[in-house]
DNA sequence: ATGGCTTATGTGATAAGA
C-alpha cells in the first residue's frame, strides 16, 4: 500500500493536480491538507469517476482535510473521525480512517504565526491535544500512521537556512519539543528511515523564488508506528507537482508500506 | 526590507499562509 500526503492550498484550484498526481503515483491512500472548501463543494464525484473514495471535514475559506481513497481497498466506515475528540475547535484540521487495518489520520497542524502569538499558544495546545489522542489511537490501532502537514521543520537539515530561520516559527524548541514527543509515543519519521539525499524539504515559498533556490523546509511529514515503519520500504518527497504550472506550495510526501 | 506570492472573499482591500 503507497501512502502520501499533499498540503494542496485550495483543492478548488488543484483539483486537477490531485487527479493527474494520483495517476501518475499509484497512490492508494492520499492525504489532504487546505482544502479550503465547504463539503458541498468537495470533488467527490470527480475523485469517484477516476476510481477513488473520498472522507473529508471541509469549511469555508481556510483549513479543511481529506482522506482519498483507492477503490476496492477496505475502509471501515464506522471508523471515520473528525477533529481531535475533546477538543473543541471550529478549524477542520483532523480526519481519521481505518484503511486495510491500517489507522490513518490526515492532519492540518496550525501554523502558529510567530513564537508569543494568540496562535502560536493554540498551537501548543492543539499539539498536546493531538499528542494525547495519538497516544490512546496507538494503543487501540498498532498499525498506525500520522501523516500530513506539521507545520514543523524537526531538525537544522530541515531547514534551508537555519541560521535565518533560529527560533523562528516553524523550528522554534518549543515546536520541536512536541515533534520530539510525538515521536516519543513510538513513531518512526518514515523519510529518516532511508537515505537521502542533503536539502529536501516539502514546502516552498511562492515569493523570491525560493523553489527555484531550493530555499525550502521540510514540513510535511508521515510518522509510522514500529508495525508500519518495518513494513515501509521506501519515503520520498516528489517535487515534481511543484514544478506544474499554478502549484501547490508544498510537494507530497509518499510512502511504501510492504 | 517583516516584503517579496497565492488564495478566498467578493468586486477592492484585507487576512492568512509559513
Amino acid at each position: 500500500m503507497k501512502i502520501a500526503t499533499w498540503n494542496v492550498n485550495s483543492l478548488k484550484v488543484r483539483q486537477q493536480h490531485v487527479i493527474d498526481w494520483l495517476e501518475a503515483s499509484g497512490t492508494d491512500v492520499l492525504c489532504l491538507q487546505e482544502l479550503k472548501l465547504t463539503d458541498d463543494k468537495f470533488p467527490r464525484a470527480e475523485l469517484e469517476e477516476k476510481g477513488y473514495r473520498s472522507w473529508f471535514a471541509g469549511q469555508k475559506t481556510y483549513n479543511g482535510v481529506g482522506i482519498v481513497v483507492r477503490a476496492g481497498l477496505n475502509v471501515d466506515e464506522d471508523s471515520v473521525v473528525r477533529n481531535i475528540p475533546g477538543f473543541e475547535d471550529p478549524q477542520q484540521r483532523v480526519i481519521a480512517a481505518t484503511i486495510e487495518g491500517v489507522r490513518i489520520v490526515s492532519a492540518y497542524f496550525p501554523n502558529g504565526q510567530a513564537p508569543g502569538t494568540d496562535k502560536f499558544a493554540y498551537k501548543l495546545r492543539w499539539l498536546a491535544a493531538l499528542h494525547d489522542w495519538v497516544a490512546s489511537e496507538m494503543a487501540r490501532s498498532p498499525k498506525f500512521a500520522l501523516l500530513g502537514d506539521y507545520n514543523i521543520a524537526p531538525e537544522d537539515r530541515d531547514v534551508h537556512d537555519p541560521k535565518a530561520w533560529e527560533g523562528q516559527n516553524l523550528v522554534s524548541p518549543e515546536e520541536r519539543a512536541e515533534f520530539v514527543r510525538l515521536i516519543a509515543l513510538g513513531l518512526t519519521d518514515a523519510f529518516r528511515q532511508f537515505e537521502q539525499p542533503e536539502k529536501i524539504y516539502s514546502w516552498w515559498d511562492y515569493r523570491m523564488m525560493a523553489f527555484r533556490r531550493n530555499a525550502g523546509m521540510r514540513i510535511d511529514h508521515i510518522l509510522l508506528s514500529k508495525a508500519l515503519a518495518e513494513i515501509c520500504t521506501s519515503c520520498e518527497v516528489d517535487k515534481v507537482p511543484r514544478k506544474w504550472e499554478q502549484p501547490s506550495d508544498h510537494a507530497p510526501v509518499v510512502a511504501q508500506l510492504g
